[in-house]
DNA sequence: ACATCATTGTTTCCAATGGCTACATTCGAG
DNA sequence: CTCGAATGTAGCCATTGGAAACAATGATGT
C-alpha cells in the first residue's frame, strides 16, 4: 500500500534521491541498450520525474556518462580485490584469478567497459581518473608481487602491467565485438596467463 | 575555375559519386570529431546536398558507419600487408613490423577503430565480417609461419593469433584512451612482441 | 514559530537530428 | 524518344539535449 508520503500513488514532489535512482536505471539501460540508446529523458520518463529533473544532478548527458563509467571502476577494482582476496598463495593462481575477474566483468559489462575505456570523459573527471587507478593499481601490485618472489623478470613494473592488463583487455574486446566466440573466453583467459607468465618470467643467467 | 558541367557555381543535379564523397567526409569527421559527432545532415550540408540525400546511398546512419567499419579494416589489411612485405626475413622482425603496423593505425585512427571493434554493426554485415577476417587472417598466417619455423609452439594457431592480437588492441584501447601515455607506444609494443615471442615459443623437451 | 534562502522539480521553449513520404530531375536502356 | 529506374529535394514528425523561468519543499538562523 502507498506510504504516508506517497498518498493515492503519488509521488511527493521531492523524489528523494533521484541521483542515484538515475544512476541505477541508467546503469541497466546502459547493460541493455548500450550506452548511444541511452537516454535522458527515457530515464527521466521510467522514474516519473520530469525530463529537466535529472540536469539538477548530472549538468550533462556527458556528465551521467561520466559518472557510470566512475561506479564502473569502482566495481572493478572491488571484483579485482576479492578474486585476489579469494586466490590461494600460488602466484600463477592469483593472477589466474584476477585476469578471470577482470575478463568476467568486461564481458558481462560489456557497453560499462566500452564507456569505461572511451576515454571520452571529461578533461576535468579527475575522479574516474583516480577510480581507474585505483583498480589498475591492483594489477601493478601484482605483478609487483610476482616480481618479489622472482617468478616474474624485474624491470619496469608498469609497463608489465600494462601489458597484462592489455592482453585481457583485448581478449575481452574482440569477445565483446562478437569477433570471437564468447564460449572460448575461459580457454583464452588460461592460456593468456600462462603465456604471459612464461612470456614475462626471469631470463636464465 | 569551375568545370563545363558546374558552372557559375552551380552543382549539377547530380552529384556524380555522392557515396564516395559521403564517405570521404564521413572518415575525415570521424577522425576530427568522433563516431558520436557524426551527423549525416551535417555531412549533407557540408557536401552541398540536401539532408535526406545521404539516404539513397546508406538506408541508416548505422549503414554509414557500417560502410566506414568496413573501408577501416580494408585498410587495416592493407597496412599489414605492406608492414609485411617491407620486413625482412627475421621472424621476430615480421612480427615487430606486423604489430607496430597495427599499432600505429589503431593509435591513428583511434575513433575508426573503436567503431570496428564495437561489434555493433548489423547482424547480416556480412561485408564487415569478410574484411575483418581478412585483416585478422593476416596475423594467423604470420603465427603459422612462425609454427613452421619452429620459433612457436604448435598448437591451435588462431587461439595464439588472438592473444598476440588482443594484447596490441589493449595497448592501442590505453593509449586511445588516455590511460597510457601516447609516447609510450612504441616502447610497449617492442616489449609485448618481445613477452609474445618468449611466452609462445616451443617449450624444450 | 517563522521568515528566508538553497535545493530540487516542473513547464515551456528551442535547435538539431534521424527518419519518412511525396515529389522533381536526370540518366539510360530499349 | 519514351519510359522506368536512379538520384536528389522539400517538408513533415517524433525525439532528444539543453536552457530559462517558475514552483514546491527543506533547512537554517533568529
Amino acid at each position: 500500500m502507498a506510504g504516508v508520503t506517497e498518498p493515492a500513488g503519488q509521488r511527493p514532489y521531492h523524489h528523494g534521491n533521484l541521483r542515484s535512482a538515475i544512476l541505477e536505471a541508467a546503469a541497466r539501460h546502459l547493460r541493455e541498450h548500450g550506452a548511444d540508446q541511452l537516454s535522458l529523458r527515457d530515464l527521466a520518463r521510467e522514474i516519473g520525474v520530469s525530463h529537466a529533473a535529472p540536469r539538477r544532478h548530472f549538468t550533462d548527458r556527458q556528465a551521467l556518462l561520466d559518472a557510470l563509467a566512475e561506479t564502473g571502476f569502482v566495481q572493478l577494482g572491488g571484483a579485482l580485490r576479492t578474486s585476489l582476496a579469494e586466490a590461494g598463495d600460488s602466484f600463477a593462481a592469483r593472477v589466474h584469478n584476477a585476469v578471470s575477474a577482470f575478463a568476467h566483468f568486461a564481458t558481462e559489462n560489456a557497453a560499462l567497459l566500452e564507456l569505461m575505456n572511451s576515454g571520452k570523459h571529461r578533461p576535468g573527471a579527475t575522479r574516474i581518473v583516480d577510480a581507474a587507478e585505483a583498480a589498475f593499481g591492483q594489477m601493478v601490485e601484482l605483478i609487483k608481487e610476482g616480481q618479489e618472489h622472482g617468478v616474474l623478470e624485474r624491470g619496469d613494473t608498469e609497463r608489465i602491467g600494462i601489458i597484462l592488463y592489455a592482453t585481457v583487455q583485448g581478449i575481452t574486446t574482440m569477445v565483446n565485438g562478437g569477433m570471437v566466440d564468447a564460449e572460448k573466453l575461459d580457454e583464452l583467459v588460461e592460456a593468456a596467463v600462462e603465456h604471459f607468465l612464461r612470456g614475462a618470467r626471469p631470463r636464465v643467467r
